[in-house]
DNA sequence: GCTAATTATATTGTCGACAATATTGTCGAC
DNA sequence: GTCGACAATATTGTCGACAATATAATTAGC
């Protein structure tokens, strides 16, 4: 039997608002009007400032009192930051993963990316930027700890933007294809340093082009 | 002039919760009443929801639909990954600090540490904690990067309890105020490798610490 | 007596109204 | 015209009431 159990006001606001301060629909250090945001999702205050509060607490939004909620600033030492805890998290899973050696997460993290690729010419930008989060977290996943992946889910909203904007460059979205592969199979092979070297060279290239997008993102912002 | 901009309920009412949340006055699973909590910190339920939203978000507290919200649960598996997290970014925090080496934030801290020992016999078991969570905490801002700090901060609101039993022994409060001099000693030395070792030692120290105390912060959690 | 369906109660989810505060607009002094 | 004080407006913060849902108590059937 189908459950449909049809979600709150509060939880369907708080998708709708997560999607639009994700992909900045809010300018950065725009103040939101919640009677507005009320009256665009046909609801009343308190569902929306349930979803403000919480996505002030994800550091999606910033919340200052008497003030309200404000969407994020988007700035370079922002991402830098991010990028580097990132590196960190991603390659503490591999290690971690490679050590207990759990054949079958990774043999299906690979027939999953292969999958990918086969559809990748038909793959809109969007879907190629959740594919490739996707790829990372069953990484982070294969290392079997939670807070990890919470972790990393979080970084990854936060960086889905520039995510977007960087994956739209065709040249980029082959080598991420081909870096992928690379790095899944040293791993199954248990090559240690040599995946860990790959995921390195893989993120940091990654953080660098995402810093180097980073003035066409705000363009695309400030753009409509 | 003295700003006393006395804080809104719902900011009272966080904190205090995230206090009780943290040191597990709420016991593990237990649901939380909206309507009792507004009677005990006399305010209406709206800013008692405001509060508990943004615990949960924290992960502090647990909501179910419908249900409401609940004392998240105490367990092995979760102290572990937290510890295990832990080590990964305070591991980063000092390779990083250690490659920008600014000597200046590295000897605030010794000193800081120093004047801690002084009057370590006076201190209460909290108060050590406190500190102990802030020397960590310093050694990673000199790291400068902001999401370290948080993920670390909100890493160090999920460990409070355990730690807090952990320092009630007399040993291992002997053994943190020695490992700590240890380690902030070699990075401001400069000797990556040692400051590595020490650190990571008394980490995975620590983490098993947590572990073992486990079960007597659970006794606790349920004798009274 | 035990289980399942039904009813009663308690609790969360949402609303609209008002109070507290911040922001904007207006006026007057210079 | 510019600045500051004051008034007008808009927005957030909090409340109490009610609706929707979950939990507990009661009854009926066996």
């Amino acid at each position: 039997m189908a459950r449909h159990k049809r979600s709150s006001h509060a939880e369907s606001a708080y998708k709708a608002l997560r999607e639009m301060a994700k992909t900045f629909e809010f300018k950065p250090g725009e103040r939101l009007n919640e009677l507005e945001l009320a009256a665009r999702l046909k609801m009343s205050r308190s569902p929306i400032r349930e979803a403000l509060n919480r996505l002030s607490t994800e550091g999606l939004l910033v919340w200052r009192p008497n003030q309200g909620f404000f969407c994020r600033q988007l700035r370079v030492r922002e991402i830098r930051s991010l990028c580097e805890i990132r590196l960190d998290l991603e390659l503490g899973a591999i290690r971690s993963t490679i050590k207990a050696a759990d054949k079958g997460a990774l043999k299906k993290i690979k027939k999953f990316w292969r999958e990918v690729v086969a559809k990748a010419a038909s793959l809109t930008n969007e879907e190629l930027v959740g594919y490739d989060e996707e790829f990372h977290l069953m990484l982070a996943r294969a290392a079997d700890n939670e807070v990890r992946v919470r972790f990393l889910e979080h970084i990854n909203a936060h960086l889905n933007f520039v995510r977007r904007i960087n994956l739209e460059i065709e040249e980029r979205r082959q080598q991420t294809i081909t870096e992928h592969n690379t790095i899944i199979d040293e791993i199954i092979g248990g090559h240690a340093t040599k995946a860990e070297e790959y995921l390195r060279k893989h993120l940091m290239m990654s953080a660098d082009q995402a810093l180097e997008v980073l003035p066409t993102g705000l363009l695309r912002i400030y753009s409509d």
